[in-house]
DNA sequence: TATTGTTATACTCTATAACTATA
DNA sequence: TATAGTTATAGAGTATAACAATA
């Protein structure tokens, strides 16, 4: 497999984690494209939907199900952005918070599990690379 | 970004990327997962259901559809494995071959588009990293 | 009995295009 | 007219459980 192709192993990798991390929230009952958005949303700072959209590489009109489902079981809400109200400001409720906190916790858990034999310039080397990868793709 | 979540880059990389491989590759009229299959599956040895699906990461129940499609379109066959007639031995056909070969073609141009400006140990750095991620998840 | 793959079902994701509200 | 987001529609991916064929 040494001469595989980085991307295929980019979708492997993505495919095992993102099953791995609905496994281990399994008692959250989110999907992963919901988890995702709300790692996204971790920070605490308001997005608007394209923003969001852009952060996870979702469309707007596929972002629409995924937060009607968030905001319908209390995690986030939606407001028009004060300025422009064509814009929907979207931001976690103290429920989402919580929620939010534990996904990055898990998030963290399983990067130190999976990469704690790895020196730290293979982390930044895939970071460099992964983020490389998503610039080719605008 | 900086402190951003390695997964959470993971999967906008994976994102980032599949839209832009259907996009160069839309003549082919083939999905993300098709694609992914037949990429896999490029190297021309035959595999099982459970072998490949093990190497995208997608379980046998799902690619049944995604072997479904390729075949009518002639990319593939499915034969019993000679010695367990349980297991079906997926081979490209030599449409398919041509197909799977320009996926790599493609896959390895975007690849070298992307990642030209990096030195390559940050590559293997990635392939590590991505490496051990899919451990991690297994 | 166990394993491989398929089928059935229900839900989610996705792309596209049409639509509404706002700019 | 252009932009942000939603809605509508159709197709594809997903998990789960039940099933047939083979081991």
């Amino acid at each position: 497999m040494k001469n595989d192709s980085v991307i295929l192993e980019l979708q492997r990798a993505t495919h095992a984690t993102l099953h791995l991390l609905t496994t281990e929230l399994v008692d959250l009952d989110l999907t992963a494209s919901e988890i995702n958005a709300l790692g996204n949303l971790a920070d605490g700072t308001g997005r608007t939907v394209s923003e969001l959209g852009a952060a996870i590489g979702t469309r707007p009109a596929t972002l629409t199900g995924i937060l009607d489902r968030l905001e319908r079981r209390g995690l986030i809400t939606r407001a028009p952005r004060p300025g422009d109200r064509r814009a929907v400001l979207i931001a976690l409720t103290a429920d989402g918070r919580r929620t939010a906190t534990l996904i990055r916790r898990t998030l963290r858990d399983v990067e130190q599990r999976a990469l704690a034999g790895l020196p730290a310039d293979a982390v930044r080397g895939a970071r460099a690379v992964l983020r490389a990868l998503t610039e080719v793709g605008r």
